[in-house]
DNA sequence: ATTCTATATGTCAATAGTTACATAGGGTTG
DNA sequence: CAACCCTATGTAACTATTGACATATAGAAT
């Protein structure tokens, strides 16, 4: 069973649908942490089903194409649970922005500032919009933090990860800028 | 070009060496945020070598087997150089851990503590080992930090990245540990 | 009118990365 | 004396992921 299978099954767990939604869901809420797009998700499914983890039964539309609405079953959700308890093992971090970090002092620093503020940039946009789902998620709860055994616990622990994942690496970046910019001989900062 | 290419490229540009000697730099200094055994590597060099972005020479060695020794070309430093200031796009991130929160809803809460205590400590390990890897390297440089376009300054830069995102991990992982032990009804913390 | 977006499901080719297989001499440990 | 580790270079099989191709209908925007 591969990660994105025991995703899927996860999804399935809360709310039975289609590969269509699951593609859906793996855009925007998992996304963040686990991407997929459709054309491995529906070969995905296509396995769980032959390992009857899920079942599937076709909805016709009459003025959009049929679909699939799949079902987790009782198997699925025995090896989720069991999965999700399992210990992990090394996530091993790839990194193009720290890689190119690591070789910088090949060129000239004033090209590199422009790579990390856009860098900043970008993580500071993708904390504020966490910031945001976070805000709006507390509106609905009237500010308290979401029981357990409810789906919007695991959604809560994960905007505070992202969160604290995207300030860090914003701030890194911000701290790179000024760096180089201390160590610019010529044209000092601004 | 692959990320690796240029990875390899870099590290030729401090220094001619083997492929078994970038295998060993791909496992410890640069490992820590782009990884690559040899079976990935020596087939990279050769394509590098097609592309005339790095040469060879072969060095006969007497108690151990020959090796190449790759230097790379100007045309290498050129294309790295070009590489190094260029933009990055999305690093999407794949975490099998927040994945596992985002579904931690569907297991009693005593069973996931376990996990999430195993990573915290795995995080603060891998802190510790950058942490002293940085006190080694500011007593050898005499507390200053490196200097711009001296190869260290790069280390430098990844170490602090190193240092704050296992740190920031760590810390999730623990304050979930928390948010647990909150959540759960019986069995009061500890 | 045409183009674009959304719904809906699939296949196929290419790339990146992991694991195992293969060879081979020298030194170390049990 | 056998089993393993280090040096040193390669190949082969497999898995995961991405991006493009493929089809089809309905509605909205240009």
């Amino acid at each position: 069973m591969t990660n994105l299978g025991y995703a899927l099954l996860g999804l399935l767990a809360r709310e039975a649908q289609s590969g269509y939604d699951l593609a859906q869901s793996m855009k925007m809420p998992v996304g963040f942490f686990w991407q997929a797009n459709h054309s491995q998700i529906y070969p995905e499914l296509a396995r769980l089903q032959a390992e009857e983890l899920v079942t599937h039964q076709v909805v016709e539309q009459h003025d959009r194409p049929n679909k699939k609405i799949y079902t987790i079953t009782e198997a699925g959700l025995e090896i989720l649970k069991k999965w999700l308890i399992s210990p992990v093992d090394g996530v091993p971090v790839r990194d193009e922005l720290v890689l190119k970090a690591y070789y910088l002092w090949l060129v000239d620093p004033a090209r590199s500032v422009a790579l990390f503020e856009q860098q900043a940039h970008r993580h500071r946009q993708q904390l504020a919009q966490y910031e945001k789902i976070l805000r709006e998620g507390k509106a609905a709860t009237e500010g308290k933090p979401p029981t357990l055994n409810h789906p919007f616990f695991g959604g809560y622990l994960t905007l505070m990860r992202g969160i604290g994942y995207e300030r860090e690496y914003a701030g890194w970046c911000e701290w790179v800028v000024e760096q180089l910019k201390l160590a610019m001989p010529d044209r000092p900062a601004e």
